[in-house]
DNA sequence: GAAGTCAATTTGTCTAGGACAAAACAAAGA
DNA sequence: TCTTTGTTTTGTCCTAGACAAATTGACTTC
């Protein structure tokens, strides 16, 4: 209930726990019982207590799961060390960037944390005139959403800063894609998340790129039940659903959903899904197409035509 | 885990129905051991297996709760029984609109119902033109959220027709703010809501009348933590925070929240709160300033221009 | 008749400890 | 190097009970 209870020193209830770091009541309970982390204190009603600081290991913790890490290994680190095993397994990971680029994204970080929203927002338009959308969406945004996801990681940049950042970078998105005229040729396209899933960012990317390839898209925002997305696809007489998905879900839950989305939906209807989830890499799985990047959307696009060039009208 | 445990008979483990209905698994659990319903039936492991009717039957039933019905009374009720009272419910509520422009109101909607998505994008365009920004949000969206709101208690409109409407109004919005030139002369205006408060929609109307009144509006979208909202008034030098309320939340747990928000702010920010939320209108309150509805938000800021004449640039 | 107070009921969410399948790992064999 | 086996790890489910917060209903007061 009350997310705090001291002053100055904040205080989540387990609810709060699971909603910030995404993990499961139930998992929570158990490490403590394990690894004997994390021991939150105790309320008068005897109900944990946990503090920002085991609230923000756990969200470290977390991230390091999803990027392969196992939990009984890394629990009993310290942040610092929590800290340096990111940094190695960042290091080699995605952010493919020219290194030259890299200082130019580095370079518009910075006027996010000097708060120059303002300016930052011009800039980003004018990225947007200069490169062309996709290159913008593809070359700047992709990297420049993990970098920021970093940064937060890392505790450089506060909650209200990737927020301020994705707002502006969603009014840019909008402001672009609106001065787009939409065509009648392409395959109807319904964008959304799975219910729990609350980043639309993606989705808002995903929506530029399909529909600069021509797509009719239909977005619903996030978090649309399964049972919702079927009748919306019925209504909207769609030929494609495309899912994005953060990492914060468990693979399990991911995996079951798509299964079963797949099974209500007709299946002349196509499933696509993007993402950083790593439940989408598990497995070639049959009950969905997977869009391995922003740049695997043309293709798969172009992919589509081919297979429907029949019978589209 | 395994969501069939029959071929054509799909059944749900109690991780997907807690997906599909939005009801905890504490929830269906407890409900299980008071009302006897659900009833699922059990696997080999034990583990509860819910029906499709039983799925079913809990989304009617979630949604019945969520307009105000008490567990309890309608549990035991039959799906027939549960529908009747749906229609019944909210018959005769609020809504204050003019007749004629009722009727207008409610051809809108049935483009939503007919799914002319993008004919009822257009119309809502057409409307922004011809009213103006400020009569379109105050007489057009806030009685048309109100309605649909009701059609969706009423079962009328599934939840994907909302998500349809939100976007499609959400889009109009932010294009018709884009074209607004931002001013350097009035208060700067920090919008958010707080964490637990999903709804932006309020947050994107009551910012395109402040910036139409020559506000300088900084939006973090919604559920901000209050420690960030803090900071962000800071960072942004911000004049005014509007937070923004659907009517969802508990009232102690949004007056509590305003309490501490108050408490850590410097002085001289002010505080303005408004939307559908009870809560607000409980008692009057030193913690903020209450926005009694949208109209307000122009005398709100003529008197902060007049307090502030001297002191401001 | 409207509005406030207080007790009784309803309802959601938490607690505890235990169980077990599925996934991940490690070690042996082909 | 690749499969196959057994072992450990790990997440999610189970039961049963407790209790505060929210709601209702009866009662009193202005």
């Amino acid at each position: 209930m009350n997310q705090r209870a001291d002053l100055n020193q904040p205080s989540f209830s387990i609810a709060a726990v699971e909603r910030d770091t995404g993990l499961p009541k139930d998992t929570l309970r158990v490490w403590e019982k394990r690894y004997h982390f994390p021991q939150p204190g105790r309320d008068t009603f005897g109900e944990r207590i946990y503090s920002i600081d085991q609230v923000e290991k756990l969200r470290v913790i977390k991230r390091l799961i999803d990027g392969g890490h196992r939990p009984g290994k890394i629990i009993g680190l310290s942040i610092d060390e929590l800290a340096k095993l990111a940094e190695v397994s960042t290091a080699g990971s995605r952010i493919h960037v020219a290194p030259d680029s890299l200082d130019e994204l580095n370079g518009y970080m910075e006027l996010i944390k000097r708060h120059n929203a303002e300016e930052f927002r011009q800039a980003m338009s004018r990225l947007v005139m200069t490169m062309g959308l996709h290159r913008f969406v593809i070359e700047t945004v992709a990297p420049m959403n993990a970098m920021v996801g970093d940064a937060w990681a890392r505790g450089y940049f506060e909650i209200f800063e990737e927020h301020i950042y994705t707002e502006t970078i969603q009014v840019v998105l909008r402001n672009a894609l609106n001065t787009m005229s939409s065509t009648r040729k392409g395959p109807r396209v319904l964008l959304t998340t799975l219910p729990n899933e609350m980043h639309g960012l993606g989705l808002l990317m995903a929506e530029c790129i399909f529909s600069m390839e021509g797509a009719q898209c239909v977005s619903l925002g996030t978090q649309t039940p399964i049972y919702d997305i079927v009748l919306a696809a019925r209504a909207q007489k769609i030929d494609v659903v495309a899912l994005s998905f953060s990492a914060i879900q468990s693979s399990a839950a991911v995996l079951d959903a798509l299964s079963e989305l797949r099974e209500k939906l007709p299946p002349t209807v196509e499933v696509w899904c993007g993402g950083a989830s790593a439940a989408l890499r598990k497995k070639p799985s049959d009950d969905f197409f997977l869009l391995s990047s922003l740049d695997s959307i043309s293709e798969s696009i172009a992919g589509w035509r081919l297979r429907n060039q029949a019978t589209s009208a």
